[in-house]
DNA sequence: ACGAGATCGTCAACCTCCTTGCCTATTTTG
DNA sequence: CAAAATAGGCAAGGAGGTTGACGATCTCGT
């Protein structure tokens, strides 16, 4: 490992510039940036990346708010806020659970599949993108090597989280 | 392309999973949550990421605000704010522009520069980590592909909004 | 069968980060 | 030099999260 403390600070400008964290996030902001430009330009109009990220996590059959909160890793509170917006918009309804009175199901509208399925459509146009600039191996390697990552530090924190 | 409105919902969670956008948030997260414990654990309480970006955009000879603003892809007074935060941390210092008036520099302070050497070394130490996960040819290019990717974007939205 | 405790969802208050709108001081420009 | 651009700050507020407390319901050990 490099002796920070050591190092200049040209050497630590240009460290800084090849940290992957900083990357990850810039990329990150710049598909999300897009994406929500897309949206709008394609009709959807006040949609913001939570509502992409909601409408993504809800199963066809309809998801309870807890399992919704912990896929999006936030508190319960939180994604019952998240519902309750894309509820007023449109885009979900909610339902009493069957199986469980305390618990309710959060599921898809019609506007609100349409909306995921157009969202899904332009993520894949943009990253479309990306593979024209770096390839299609690169295009390949880089999810693969995101998602052994993901799975690692996800294993990790159960690990480092029992229960 | 797929046709994403003929797709069973089965297909569109399979889908769903291998999404970029999904695993670079993913990632850059948990990256940051880690990074986050790692300083608490190393003695540098109440720190977050915000206070990390701010610093590692910081120059030696010191920054003006309206440069941090531009980097940090937020508006001067956003800038601003989270200069007057860290800076009552201590972590940085306003000083009068020699050579403009209106203008001041943002300099590390000595706990401001220490607490970044540290940031580094630890995100060092986070992506060793997932280094030993895929392997070192495939963390080159990880880093290679999304540099690209933030490349073309950045070059992209110059020529979308001259000025 | 039933009381203790866990779990599901909500309301309320608050925090952080960032925005817009407006303002002053200074520099640059025609 | 006046006009316009630029550096920065103050105030108000919105978006998206948090913690804490609560009622309703389920689950489990006895």
């Amino acid at each position: 490992m490099p002796d920070f403390s050591e190092m200049t600070p040209d050497q630590i400008r240009a460290h800084r510039e090849t940290v992957l964290l900083r990357l990850l996030i810039r990329v990150a902001q710049t598909e999300t940036a897009d994406l929500v430009d897309r949206l709008h330009a394609a009709g959807h109009g006040r949609v913001n990346r939570a509502h992409i990220t909601l409408l993504g996590n809800i199963d066809t059959e309809g998801t309870r708010l807890v399992e919704i909160a912990r896929r999006l890793g936030v508190t319960r509170q939180a994604a019952s806020q998240m519902v309750g917006d894309i509820e007023k918009r449109g885009f979900v309804e909610r339902a009493a659970d069957p199986d469980d009175g305390r618990a309710q199901r959060v599921r898809h509208t019609q506007a609100g599949r349409a909306m995921l399925v157009d969202a899904l459509a332009l993520m894949h146009e943009i990253e479309q993108g990306y593979e024209a600039v770096i390839g299609k191996r690169a295009m390949a390697q880089l999810r693969t090597s995101l998602s052994k990552i993901a799975q690692a530090t996800d294993a990790a924190a159960a690990l480092g989280s029992p229960g």
